[in-house]
DNA sequence: TGATTTTATGCAACGGGTTGCGGTACGGGT
DNA sequence: ACCCGTACCGCAACCCGTTGCATAAAATCA
């Protein structure tokens, strides 16, 4: 069960430990014919790198880290699997830490990834989170990290960002366009950045059609279960609302169960657009209209940030992206001009 | 930028680096006084360990890996947690590779994860994988494995998954308690042993209560849009059919708005049961009975067989778990007697 | 043929935490 | 005063891949 080593093999081959090494990584210093044989050897005794010898060596571990506050079934197996997809060219491998949304978790985590010597850390903020002040420790030690979609505003740790205000005043402006002027928003946690923007789009694009913003009509809950007993309510009590805008895929798939519950037809009898990653939209009849917030773009876009900022090491600049996104014209829809 | 070491606290102190670590390790031959003064300083001076220096002389990585085709929303983010969780505990790091179904794929990742020296590794087949060959890998490597959910019988690596079988035939059981007769059953990929095990439940289940299996009845399909055009054409042709199984929470979901569009309605038009991780089946209305494959019991229970299979070493055993499962009865299901 | 460059390989040290073993100092017992 | 045990701590080697530098051999050139 002992490892075979790089001694091993130049016993074998009668070479040193250095030739082999070099022989195993196509140095130029070594011979075609030398490297043929090592790499022979080195296979029918199936050696294998001790990666962490390695990275003791070199100071250098490949290794990102993506800490996240919980795994949500629609956005979080997208995200993970484009900042997978962009790594995999770029031999990196990937740590995910959930952090349960607790600041507390955060810290530890962050221990963790400067203990493993991580080069690049990913992270969506805890609701819970105020500041950034338990990051200082990643730049302390060189790591490089980017804030991605739940993000806090700050001139030290780039970020990512969807554009979260233009993006739904976009989809509101498309309800306006419709016909519709009494149009209930429905929201996430009330803290978060993603909701604080999402909320200014909403309110911009009734502003700019000259449309009375009625607080009332701007729901920011905590969890989408809240929606059970307040939905039916506001439903019966403003049946002036002939839309509905949901801020995720979260938050449109219980509207869509509690409006089937209500008996009410999506289109037919309100309309509903909402933001999501792109999947569900389509599991519900009608399709739903949507703007597309792709949790895959985002880890590809955040994971090349990344990569671009630990490349550049100290000259890497503080950026911020916001990702536009685009409209899918679904079914979800009625126009009642 | 640099790193402090265990011999940068040493010189601070005015004391040997030996004594250094075993302070910071709470070794007993350190005397209290002492470690207190270590500590301190280590604290002050942010000194944090080097993982890969301490793992490359300790030959332990408390690394495991888990290998997954691919990113189901609805499972994996239950599984991931639940392992998580139980590894929290016992402070292992956990890799995410995802295999994006192929064998090819697999086999890359078993030779990251032995350069990168996992101590165990938790893996589910992708549906092109025919024998247990590259896993071979593993096991002279000493790694120690456990298949879970996707498995291929064996009698050397553990397996771990639900009881396919005897779950399915619960489920179809009590659709024919309920009166129902006429059950399509809506199964996934058809070389899968979860595809198989169920089917042969399903049938089992025909056969004890004296009811003809019709094999036009057994849907096996590769991906849940290819419903979209096969099942309006069965209800139209079968419409004998009083009930619907579907054997995962993305068939169900596919068949949901199958049904919609149709224009029919669960329960009062058509029954239906699931198999599913709990989520999704109170996100339709009705809500849907199901048999709960908790994805996160799956994790918990995987990782807590792999870590015992681990601390038994060369004295594990190759034990294969089965899951029971449970049925939740909720509003889906038309009494029909 | 002798001098110089090129090619191919070896030597040895490095990195940081860990640990077996050996050493010192001090207290207690006789 | 001598012996012994215990409590604390240091020395030095080890883990294994990498790399700067030296060296030896072969090839090229003068």
């Amino acid at each position: 069960m002992k490892r075979i080593t790089i001694r091993d093999l130049a016993k074998l081959l009668s070479l040193s430990p250095s030739t082999v090494s070099r022989a195993l990584s196509d140095h130029p210093d070594i011979s075609e014919s030398t490297k043929q044989r090592v790499k022979e050897v080195a296979e029918t005794m199936n050696y294998s790198v001790n990666l962490h010898a390695s990275i003791f060596r070199n100071k250098k571990s490949n290794l990102i880290a993506l800490i996240i506050p919980e795994i949500n079934m629609f956005y979080v197996p997208a995200l993970i699997e484009g900042i997978n997809n962009s790594l995999n060219s770029s031999d990196y491998s990937l740590f995910v830490f959930i952090s349960k949304d607790k600041v507390k978790r955060e810290e530890e985590i962050i221990k963790q990834c400067i203990k493993w010597a991580v080069e690049g850390v990913l992270i969506s903020l805890s609701s819970q989170t105020e500041n950034l002040n338990h990051l200082e420790a990643l730049s302390l030690a060189g790591i490089k990290t980017v804030i991605l979609d739940r993000i806090i505003k700050n001139d030290k740790f780039p970020s990512i960002t969807l554009s979260n205000k233009s993006t739904t005043q976009q989809a509101i402006e498309y309800l306006i366009s419709k016909g519709h002027k009494n149009i209930l928003g429905i929201f996430g946690k009330p803290k978060l950045s993603t909701t604080l923007g999402r909320i200014e789009g909403f309110k911009n694009a009734l502003r700019n059609n000259d449309i009375q913003i009625e607080e009332e009509n701007i729901l920011s809950i905590n969890r989408p279960i809240e929606l059970e007993s307040i939905l039916p309510i506001i439903l019966n009590y403003k049946k002036e609302i002939t839309a509905i805008f949901t801020m995720s895929d979260e938050m449109l798939a219980k509207v869509n169960y509690e409006l089937t519950k209500l008996g009410k037809k999506i289109k037919e009898d309100i309309s509903i657009i909402s933001i999501s990653d792109g999947l569900f939209p389509y599991l519900v009849f009608p399709n739903v209209t949507f703007i597309k917030d792709s949790g895959n773009r985002m880890g590809k876009k955040a994971s090349e940030l990344l990569i671009s900022q630990i490349s550049k090491g100290e000259n890497a600049e503080t950026v911020h992206l916001q990702l536009p996104a685009k409209l899918v014209e679904l079914d979800s829809v009625e126009d009642i001009c």
